[in-house]
DNA sequence: ACATTGACCTGAGAGC
DNA sequence: TGCTCTCAGGTCAATG
């Protein structure tokens, strides 16, 4: 779930939910996924207080308090946010969990224990210390910038798109969709894409990030061309009506159409 | 300095 | 059914 997409609806669903509401009590459910950071510092800089708006860097979400400290949350490959009242809804790997003095929770939710929760008092310079590049959604990501980091990298295309550290935001499965929007193989060498090549993954980038977000990040309403719900099932490319293939790459399992995506 | 690999953590699903 | 094995939408430290 958690790529940019993703993190983007979960900033929305916390922006519509969980604002402006007086946080009563914070419950720690696994300290593993506490990084930098204490138990304690963490209730002491929610309980009492409340959140007052969101934002997001790549995939981390950030929930501003009152009083300028913020909750930082990442989502690993198995995490997610959710607004209850019912206590029976809590949901099964419950890492945290807020409770408003209205009755409702907030539960941050990561099976895997890939993600992490923490504190800043400053998203950009939190997003500097960790060395993250620039949003693929936000200003100052443009191609420009975009040619210089596929022409001065040595590694594939798809290993490229997914370095937090020159773009933060795209993971494994928005790059896949990326890659076969603009018809490249993910085993392409970043140095070798031409200058068309390099215009079409910029706006296959972000059109595929915007329709995903327009479709909630959920598979079941995206359009009809994208290759992501039948990279499992059918593995068929509706472009074609060919046979998907998977290979890996950067270690990663790609999912590709040999004819649509011919590799240079 | 940069790119690639393995480790981290847990559970679901496939295959026997 | 129960076991084992593989894989999973991420990142970091260790390695080349």
């Amino acid at each position: 779930m958690p790529e940019l997409p993703d993190v983007e609806v979960f900033k929305q669903y916390v922006e519509s939910t969980a604002l402006h509401k007086k946080m009563d009590a914070v419950e720690i459910r696994s300290k593993d996924m506490l990084k930098n950071v204490s138990g304690r510092e963490i209730k002491k800089a929610l309980e009492g207080h409340q959140f007052v708006s969101a934002d997001r860097h790549g995939k981390y979400l950030f929930l501003k308090t009152e009083n300028t400290t913020w909750l930082v949350l990442h989502f690993g490959m198995t995490g997610f946010v959710t607004y209850f009242k019912d206590p029976t809804k809590e949901p099964a790997h419950n890492r945290l969990l807020i409770r408003f003095s209205n009755g409702y929770h907030l539960a941050y939710d990561c099976q895997r224990k890939l993600g992490e929760i923490t504190l800043t008092e400053d998203p950009g310079l939190f997003a500097e210390e960790r060395q993250l590049g620039l949003d693929a959604l936000k200003p100052g990501f443009n191609l420009d910038r975009f040619k210089h980091i596929l022409k001065n990298t040595a590694s594939a295309v798809k290993s490229a798109l997914m370095n937090q550290k020159y773009i933060a935001g795209i993971g494994n499965i928005y790059s896949d969709e990326i890659l076969f929007q603009a018809g490249i193989h993910p085993d392409t060498k970043s140095k070798e894409l031409n200058d068309d090549e390099i215009a079409r993954l910029y706006n296959q980038a972000e059109s595929v990030l915007k329709a995903a977000i327009e479709a909630h990040a959920d598979p079941s309403r995206f359009p009809a061309s994208f290759i992501m719900p039948h990279r499992r099932g059918d593995r068929t490319c509706l472009k074609c009506k060919g046979g998907i293939e998977k290979t890996k790459t950067g270690g990663r399992s790609a999912y590709y159409c040999p004819r649509c995506q011919e590799r240079i």
